[in-house]
DNA sequence: CAGCCCCCTGTACTTCGGTACAGTTACCCT
DNA sequence: AGGGTAACTGTACCGAAGTACAGGGGGCTG
């Protein structure tokens, strides 16, 4: 892979310090503007405006400078722009403000052919795409509850109470010690990292994913 | 990003010619095998076996070896199973028998955060997730929103997502004190006292208690 | 009986979350 | 020009969360 060439599309045609300090060499356009810059860039980096639909952007700015590789700059990046970007054949998407080094690895990661895609939306993605292509059943909702022994049912929903484990502990009449011995075999089970994730399951805001 | 140590890991545990030219340093083991190479590898191969779910090839596979990233590599590839292996958190899904300049490539995306995913892949999880975020929107009940600013919006939505400080300020490009300092505010605003119970008002399982 | 699972407890340690104190920069409004 | 607010950063501290190591007792089953 060649070194790429950086061309960043706004609506003011400014380049960002940011963007300037990942790649010096980068050129900088307003949406309407033609290229003038030679030889052409080989990946476009588009700072969404505000209250525009991506596809809509993308769409005028393929018309004017064809299928190169665009990566969406947001503002204020959320999980459903970021799913239109890449409805709209967009190969990555990430903050306009991200620091230097991130860009660059975005732009690495994108130049080898990959997409840039944030683990929350990678994770929605996929439950939401496994409850339409999954062969197998729906799993019921509260099917954590299934591999947890009594006591731990209790404490993980406990934690979807927002109980902290010394609350907890007084509650069952228990120590602090073994609550959290509970807790660490919840974890466990439901292959997760943290209680806050515990939480969104018993809450039915997350699937488990035991490990 | 430092060079990263591979690890073949098969049904019989040999390592193909293939494999071999792409990573010369790779290691090899079979599945029901311990790591035996010192130091730890940092990127799993993993071929699949035939007729096995790929869920429960990784749950083993992480049960051995805690959570590396793993790359599926199917004699037989096709869109549903890679589909499953991006469910059971796969960095990346390609053929067995790719060219050793493919696997790297491969390999400089994942190590870079990236994720190797087809394309024709990509746009069936766009279609799909599409058609489903539509239905059901996430969040709309924004009253929480109300009185936080955007930033402050951008990590109260990134925390019900089940994110670290940490996590979230890589997301946003920011540091980990920023971070901090908008949870803080978040948790001051809403009157709570850690990020649970935000994930919680933010998921739409609790009402904020202003202060 | 041995082996397994569940429940319980203790000490010690690391990591993470949250707060306090102390600043900078930028923009907007009066 | 001054005041307000949002965003951002640093150092430092404390307590909560989670894990590792090391046990206790009870019940069930092959």
């Amino acid at each position: 892979m060649k070194q790429a060439r950086h061309c960043f599309i706004s609506e003011s045609g400014e380049l960002l310090a940011r963007w300037q300090e990942a790649f010096p060499k980068a050129s900088s356009i307003r949406f309407d503007q033609g290229m003038p810059v030679q030889p052409a860039p080989t990946l476009l980096w588009v700072r969404l405006p505000q209250g525009r639909p991506v596809a809509n952007v993308l769409a005028d700015i393929r018309r004017i400078h064809g299928n190169l590789p665009c990566i969406i700059l947001s503002d204020l990046p959320d999980d459903d722009q970021a799913l239109a970007s890449f409805s709209a054949a967009a190969r990555g998407y990430c903050n306009t403000h991200a620091v230097p080094a991130f860009l660059r690895q975005v732009a690495e990661v994108v130049g080898q052919g990959g997409l840039w895609i944030g683990e929350s939306l990678m994770s929605r993605l996929v439950d939401a795409t496994s409850r339409i292509e999954a062969k197998e059943p729906i799993e019921s909702s509260d099917s954590w509850a299934a591999a947890l022994t009594p006591r731990e049912q209790e404490v993980a929903r406990a934690i979807a109470e927002g109980a902290s484990n010394k609350e907890i502990a007084r509650g069952m009449g228990i120590t602090e010690r073994t609550v959290k011995l509970h807790v660490g075999s919840v974890l466990e089970k439901l292959g997760v990292r943290d209680r806050l994730q515990v939480a969104l399951i018993v809450s039915g805001h997350r699937q488990s994913q035991p490990a």
